[in-house]
DNA sequence: ATCGCAATTGAAAATGAATTTCATTTTCAT
DNA sequence: ATGAAAATGAAATTCATTTTCAATTGCGAT
């Protein structure tokens, strides 16, 4: 199931993408690895996305630029991408793992609707906060943190209704 | 891995678990299902826990109080401990499924210790009413959340330490 | 520009947790 | 007690993830 979602965010502009191949370039030169085609195409098929992507979907869209690349390159890329901070893993419980983008994005949560998948973003200054004081309190170096909050959103709460009548 | 779960919390009293074995039953009777030996093996045993169990582990320690108990059987019942609200899942991004009792215990959230998986419970009232709050505003049923803080615990980060000298 | 070698690639195999299957056993309403 | 329905558990299956390995490619040194 693709895992729509819903944000007030455009689309990278080329600046941006720009300056997150620079950003991973020279993750790559830091870490002792090579800058490849492969690599290339992933990131910018990945920074054209919006929704939460799984690595198999990732794969999908890559394929289309470079009908060679293979699953594997995408897998261990997107490993890359996360350890130099420009993809991160959204962990919404449905048994895959999914990415997003970091590219121009502000700190933020998700709601995520348990019947379609649909994810609302918001973001509360405060949740940080609260991480800050708790990491405080029981002497934790807090480097990041997961906010999610499951439910039913109104569309399927509509069409639930309609199958009931 | 075994996540330890740091929390001020006895285990719960005689009490507190023939009332759960009523919910159990309850629900088991409710949904059409049958009372069995092995589900109230497994339930005792689940409450007996205070760490976040894998269905492997919870397996294992079944298999102490009745050898004959399978895998699948605490896999199903795990299911079943969810569905009514005995147990919920916590997920702590380490590809494991692992359940937590909610018996006597009072809404909580969790901050994971990457390095060696420790857990401590916090409680915020404030994040109920966020839940609420974000729901209501996104025109969401929100039925629950979760929040989890990570970083490097005290001790690990003491270990770092001294491994560097 | 070429060489050499370490890194990369991608197909295939392996892994491992989660889930299903199915023949046998157990529960429980009658 | 009886028998229909559910439960059990060993084994098989599924499926995302991760590893392996032989062939290919990138790139710094020459």
């Amino acid at each position: 199931m693709l895992q729509r979602r819903i944000d007030d965010h455009a689309p990278p502009s080329r600046e941006a993408v720009r300056e997150a191949q620079d950003v991973f370039y020279k993750h790559l030169k830091r870490v002792g690895l090579k800058h490849t085609e492969q690599r290339d195409t992933i990131l910018r098929t990945f920074l054209e996305t919006r929704d939460h992507l799984s690595t198999d979907e990732l794969f999908r869209l890559a394929r289309k630029k470079d009908p060679k690349i293979g699953f594997t390159t995408v897998y261990r890329t997107m490993k890359l991408l996360a350890e130099c901070g420009l993809a991160s893993e959204v962990a919404f419980h449905d048994g895959v793992a999914r990415y997003e983008h970091q590219v121009n994005r502000r700190s933020h949560h998700h709601m995520v609707c348990t019947s379609c998948g649909v994810s609302v973003e918001f973001f509360l200054p405060e949740v940080g906060k609260l991480e800050e004081e708790i990491g405080r309190k029981h002497r934790f170096d807090a480097t990041r943190h997961t906010f999610q909050i499951y439910g039913i959103c109104e569309d399927c709460r509509k069409k639930d209704t309609m199958k009931r009548a």
